[in-house]
DNA sequence: GCGCTCTCTGGGAGCGCTCCCACGGGAAGA
DNA sequence: TCTTCCCGTGGGAGCGCTCCCAGAGAGCGC
């Protein structure tokens, strides 16, 4: 049995407007009828109607979270878990509801991009882990639905909120040189990506202001997953690299892998640093360097910034940079070289 | 500038309502008249208005996939993230839109409920990760909005999938087993989730039928985390079991963990299985034989069951068994005892 | 005392769609 | 030829809400 403001109205013997102003918080209500007309709702359990409220206000409360994982193995980074989470959490808190838009086929993408942005479901959208030049990102950045994304667009006019991927990997090359080590590698991340490029280049520059310079022979690419990471680790391991740093934590994880399996001891032989912070990094043996991003954070910043554009707030393109934090643990070495143990 | 039926009519020259049977596909429109609407809607790029749609046929077509994660941990299991990533293909692939709501807190479980199930913001709900005796299960089962469970509910007449729990842990029993193996120990999972309990039941049925009996020393229990499989983990070593069953992947990897840390090899000291199936299982060293789950295909049936529910096709509880398959690898010894080494 | 303003309240209109009924016209049967 | 039926189509009604305007009554100054 629904119940509509009509029938709230009557219980409370008023009339439907004044129930709709008492919901929707507005002024001139006398604090007794306000009183009134709230027990009623209590003791009813109403809640007003969703589809009838967005259809004259036109306005949903939902926002949308796009994430074009085409490839399927992104998703077992617990990067993407934690994510989800955030803006989950950062959604609810902002009273807002979450819908999920994962596309795992270009053909899924195509099916439901009209859905998402043309039939008035989301007020907005976050959108992430899109490719450069990705078109998903052209085509939402011309419609007129307010969009958000996590992490650096390639193009301009977008709002986006990005970890600082460059310092954090230039933080990570400096340690690394700090340390004493010589001929350090690269475990990157596609290039296709703003964070694998800023990344690389935040780890090269790292490198340039110690006077060192990324051996190619010392880089190999994955694809952010821990296979990749084993797989990109076994290339670069014939060429003796002393420390290697992986653009995240995943393949980081599988770069142990491989070093284990080579007999190659870590940090002992190669030392390691990783980027994102898993809970992985922590427990991982050795424990893992990494250069840590605080994910909740930028969930949050990203759900924040997409509300100001649902509301009109702010119009322009706005840009957020969080900053990262390295956090020394034992792959890296520093504890053994602090105690006096030479890098061979 | 928002299109609407009445402006596709015009545009093709007929009316609002003929317009609507080519949109939902209904008999009765003449061939000619049907394409030149659709040419109409494919080149305007129009999709109907979902508020105005489900305002008056009280349906959304948005499902709620609501996981009560209040143990904040229990996220870090790449279990979630599958399923997640499973629920939403198959809601993909029904047409259907997929809403998240993971509540972090009792609070926001409090704030949140409400609005998911009395707004009509969504036709059904599919709900995991309670507990026994869980509140809100007992709310949403009461309610009358169409809910399907994953995981096996304490509660009769809701509908749900659940995998074969007390099956896997049987078969995880036996064959440890038949590997001749007499100490064997379990790391369990919270026995106030059905999972838990049904892993831990079968795991002694497995037991007894081979004449064994699940030695109360030899169990400690965990929370599905790798930090609780390591700590449980350190409780059995001192009993020194000769094989461990850890009732979730991520536990046994935790327990792997401090084998490695109190210098015991797997499976030459202690052999290990794990249940789930995740892909670290794999990449482990040494890889581990696990139960595996087909989590893909429970968050179809899953999905698939609440649709009919939905539709209204049913109205009775259905429930669903998913089969498990026991994957062999290192960590249980197979391979070893197969090549003849003895178990010490 | 009268008119003015201001506060509070009620009801009409309409958001964009689906459902239902009515109606015109062609085919089929008598 | 006329009736009957059915197919294809159009338009009214109404889903439950918000917005806007109008009106009632209270309070105030002259």
């Amino acid at each position: 049995m629904k119940l509509t403001l009509e029938d709230i109205g009557r219980l409370a013997g008023v009339s439907r407007s004044t129930v709709s102003r008492v919901i929707n918080d507005q002024a001139s209500v006398s604090p007794d009828v306000r009183t009134r007309v709230q027990e009623v709702i209590r003791n009813t359990g109403f809640m007003p109607n969703a589809a009838a409220r967005s259809l004259v206000s036109s306005r949903t409360g939902v926002i949308g979270l796009v994430i074009p994982s085409r490839v399927h193995n992104l998703f077992e980074d617990p990067y993407f878990a934690r994510l989800i989470q955030g803006v989950s959490a950062a959604s609810n808190q902002a009273g807002t509801t979450l819908s999920l838009f994962l596309f795992q086929t270009e053909e899924e993408e195509e099916q439901l991009y009209p859905r998402v942005v043309a039939s008035g479901l989301v007020d907005g959208v976050i959108l992430t882990a899109t490719r450069m030049g990705d078109p998903l990102l052209a085509r939402m950045a011309t419609g007129d639905l307010p969009l958000v994304m996590i992490g650096r667009p390639d193009i301009d006019g977008i709002s986006y909120v990005d970890v600082d991927n460059h310092g954090g990997a230039k933080l990570a090359a400096i340690h690394l040189c700090n340390l004493g080590y010589q001929r350090i590698g690269l475990l990157g991340a596609p290039v296709s990506t703003t964070a694998g490029l800023d990344r690389l280049n935040g780890f090269i520059q790292g490198l340039a202001t110690c006077g060192l310079a990324l051996e190619p022979q010392l880089r190999a690419d994955g694809d952010f997953s821990e296979g990749s990471g084993y797989v990109a680790m076994k290339e670069l391991i014939p060429h003796e690299p002393d420390a290697v740093f992986a653009a995240s934590d995943t393949m980081a994880l599988g770069a142990l892998r491989a070093l284990r399996e080579a007999g190659a001891t870590v940090p002992g032989d190669v030392a390691l640093v990783g980027f994102d912070g898993i809970a992985a990094a922590e427990t991982s043996i050795p424990a893992l360097t990494t250069v840590r991003q605080p994910v909740d954070a930028t969930a949050a910043r990203a759900v924040q910034l997409l509300n100001r554009l649902v509301r009109g707030d702010s119009t322009e393109a706005i840009s957020e940079l969080i900053p990262v934090e390295l956090v020394v643990r034992e792959s890296c070495g520093a504890a053994r070289l602090a105690a006096g143990v030479e890098v061979t």
